[in-house]
DNA sequence: ACTTGTTAGTGCGGTGTCGTACTATATGAT
DNA sequence: ATCATATAGTACGACACCGCACTAACAAGT
């Protein structure tokens, strides 16, 4: 315990690159979601925000379940998250009718519209993004990512759904 | 409001692969966050491990402010975080003798030894994951997000603190 | 039909995170 | 020296997130 600032890596040589990875897209995530969230109005949660992101692209009348799984969050957050939607009327939460014990969400026009407004309201931060680096930057990253992603996905331990929908953060 | 679940993209073409770069990588964020978690010991934090982390590579002897800019987190949070810390003895936090007001945070030897022993239990995940993947990933990826992160950095509004340490989630 | 086990969702309590308001010290102007 | 302003940190309350325990409903085997 002589030279504090320096530890030497206690990584193997192989993972050191892909640790390094990890942390720059923690950093990356934080500084996006800290920009969406400033955008956000009032009360609106990021996470809120996903969900009427993923019912918009990926399409309504899913289970909160499937909701849950998709933004790997307990189903009790994602309760919560809906229940806030809902009473704001962003969504609307109905008993299943194939599934008694199931419930069914669907995203009301005042939600479509509220997502719009939301994503009008970042637009402007992504476009000055966009214009301070080169053009071709996403299409460089993006497969990278998603191959990273997929093995993340299929790597899971304890949790055998491996239905490959992540969709965290959705915002386009 | 007629075909739901195909709306239009209302963003700038310019903009939209700037969008799904940032969704891919908060799912990116929130899957290795939930690896990580997973691997920590009882009742420390994410949070409490990358300041840990943090202070390991990038040394001792930071202020509390200090650290919450780092991490892109308001100072009373920071402040919660190290309370955690020093409650186990993972940091030692003194009053600063060239400021009244502040305060200097340092990394004690058993902190050190938990940064190491956690960072040993996560090693196993990103070697498996390291397996399943090209070699040369990181080096391909790492360029170009460490650009995105410096223009994000640089793009704040409000904040004028653009000191470009932002540390989010260290773990290597 | 009955029993067993699994799945969908909720209620509740604990805790992490954060905004507001406050104290104490430092800094700068006069 | 004095006063105004800025900065470091804390106290407190609000809320998001999550684990645990529970109910209701489906599914399977007998």
């Amino acid at each position: 315990m002589a030279d504090r600032t320096r530890a030497e890596p206690p990584l193997h040589p192989a993972a050191q690159g892909y640790a390094a990875l990890f942390n720059e897209i923690a950093i990356l995530a934080q500084l996006s979601r800290a920009r969406i969230e400033a955008r956000l109005p009032d009360g609106v949660t990021f996470a809120q925000f996903g969900v009427l992101n993923h019912l918009t692209r990926l399409g309504d009348g899913q289970t909160p379940l499937a909701l849950a799984r998709a933004f790997q969050v307990p189903k009790t957050t994602m309760s919560h998250v809906l229940a806030g939607l809902a009473a704001r009327g962003l969504v609307a939460v109905a008993p299943n009718p194939r599934d008694g014990r199931g419930k069914i969400v669907r995203l009301t026009a005042a939600g479509a519209a509220f997502r719009g407004a939301a994503l009008a309201s970042v637009a402007p931060d992504i476009l000055r993004i966009a214009a301070a680096l080169p053009a071709e930057l996403p299409d460089g990253l993006l497969p990278g990512l998603a191959q990273l992603r997929m093995v993340l996905d299929r790597d899971r331990d304890g949790n055998g759904d491996a239905d490959g929908d992540a969709d965290g953060d959705p915002r386009g």
